[in-house]
This record gives structure tokens, C-alpha cells and sequence, in this order.
DNA sequence: AGGGGGATTTACGTAAACGTAAAAGTTATA
DNA sequence: TATAACTTTTACGTTTACGTAAATCCCCCT
């Protein structure tokens, strides 16, 4: 595709620094097929790029949102599969107006959170000034 | 405080099915200090109360926002403790504006993966409408 | 050519939050 | 009073998402 593009590349321990999780972290979602193989560098070391980068950023969000990594597994694979075979896409933006319900749900939700503390907040300050 | 109220008392299992858990877990929640220990009718099985339900209802709220139940258990070991000194209100104030912050971070992700999520779903459409 | 500071695999360990099973007691109802 | 349908305690089991340690290997630098 692209040619000759020099792409900044990182090896694990910088990309992970990059993310503020561990190495482990990011072997682990290579080992449980959340992240593709990795490329080696002449055979050993593991070796990313910034779509990688950006891919880990995804599911953290992802992860934020409450979903496990099986289910992230789950979206990405049903994502995958079904856009070779254009009939599921419909079933496919339905789910994703699922997921969108889901997070305004959320959204939602952390906001009632927000005021009952205020309403503690308020609570608290009526029996710092009462006498 | 409240004279001869004819209120609304659960068993485990009626109030578990109304806030769609298990006993175990309100147990588990007991157990470990989250909830207080709970009265017994005649000596044997625990009882609950509207307030019981109301906490369970803010704890799960807490949870959906990502705390642990070791969290939830010191803001309000906090909550308790300094309500009692006032001198130590103004720190708790604190931290509960720290903690709307944090939910407004958390609202803030949660909005921009529904928009990468609409993206996605933007690029699904065109896919399905190539050709 | 010898370090130093990465990385690799393998594999056992762990914390959190319950699930589940067993054995026994309780309560409402027929 | 018998039976179903609860509940109790005890205690071991389970899943998820990594942490951590050990032994080995690699790459860059001087």
C-alpha cells in the first residue's frame, strides 16, 4: 500500500510505556488472539506500529465501557466476518446501534451517579454550617 | 425514630430478585463488611428494608462506575468517620469533587468511543452502498 | 569480545467477586 | 403433620486479566 513510508516502530516495552500498561499486558492479548501475531524484528523481538498503537487505544476504550475482552473479541470478529458478506450488514449496524444504546445508557447512569454525590455534597455542607 | 411504620420488610431471596442478584452476593457484600450485619426475623433468616434497597441500589451504581468493592467501602468508611469531626468535612468535599470529575472524564470516553463507534458505522454503510 | 538493558518463553501465582454444592434448619401452606 | 420452598453456614471452586519469577536470548555499544 503505502511505499516506502518510514513509520516509527516500537518494540514492546516502549510501546507499553506509550500506553501506561505492561508488556505482559499486550502478550497477553496476542496470546489470547486480541491482537494479531506480531511481526519480529530478524526473528526476535516483538515489533508494533502506530495502528497497533491505535488498536490498543480502541480497546481500552472498549475496556473502560465495561466489556470484557472476549466481548471485544466477540464485536471485532463479528465485525470482521460480516463485512466480506455485505447481507449482514444491517444485522451488523443494528448491533452497533445496540452498543451506542448501551453507552448512552451508561452515560446516563453516571449521570444520576453525579447527582446524588452533589446531593451528598449539598448534605454535608448543611451540617458544616449548622451552627 | 419512627413509630409502629408498617414497612415493606424482604427476605434474601425477594429482595435479590428485585435488584437482579443473587443472595449469595448480598451476602457476600455483608460479609465482607459492605453491608452491616442484618436483622433476623425470630432468630433465623435476615430481613431487609427499604433502606437496605436503596443502599444496594447505590452500590451498584458505584460499581457500574468502575469502583471495587473495597472502594466503595472506604468513601464511606470516610463519609461516616469525618461526618462526625467537622474539621475534616472540607477534605471530603474534595474528594467527592474529585470523584465527579473522574465521572466526567468517564462520560467524556464513553461519548467519544460512541463516536468512533459511528464512525465505524458510517464506514459500514459506505461499504454496503459501494457498488 | 564483554556488558548492560532490553526481550523471550514457560509456568505457576493472585486478587476480586462471586458461584456452587452439601448438609441442615425454618416457615408457610395443604 | 408433611411437604415444598425457602434459608442458613461452611467451604471449596471458578473466571478474568493479568503479575511475577526463572532461565535464556538478543542487540547495541565500547
Amino acid at each position: 500500500m503505502k511505499l516506502s513510508e518510514t513509520e516509527k516502530v516500537y518494540q514492546i516495552g516502549e510501546l507499553a510505556k506509550k500506553l501506561r500498561i505492561s508488556p505482559r499486558t499486550i502478550r497477553y492479548y496476542e496470546e489470547i488472539g486480541l491482537l494479531k501475531e506480531a511481526k519480529r524484528n530478524s526473528g526476535s523481538y516483538r515489533v508494533y506500529d502506530e495502528e497497533d498503537y491505535t488498536r490498543l487505544k480502541f480497546i481500552r476504550k472498549l475496556k473502560i465501557l465495561g466489556l470484557k475482552l472476549s466481548q471485544i473479541q466477540e464485536l471485532e470478529r463479528l465485525y470482521r466476518v460480516h463485512k466480506e458478506n455485505k447481507k449482514y450488514i444491517p444485522r451488523l449496524l443494528e448491533m452497533f446501534d445496540e452498543k451506542v444504546a448501551y453507552i448512552d445508557e451508561k452515560i446516563g447512569s453516571l449521570q444520576s451517579l453525579k447527582e446524588d454525590i452533589l446531593s451528598y455534597k449539598k448534605k454535608l455542607l448543611e451540617i458544616m454550617l449548622e451552627e
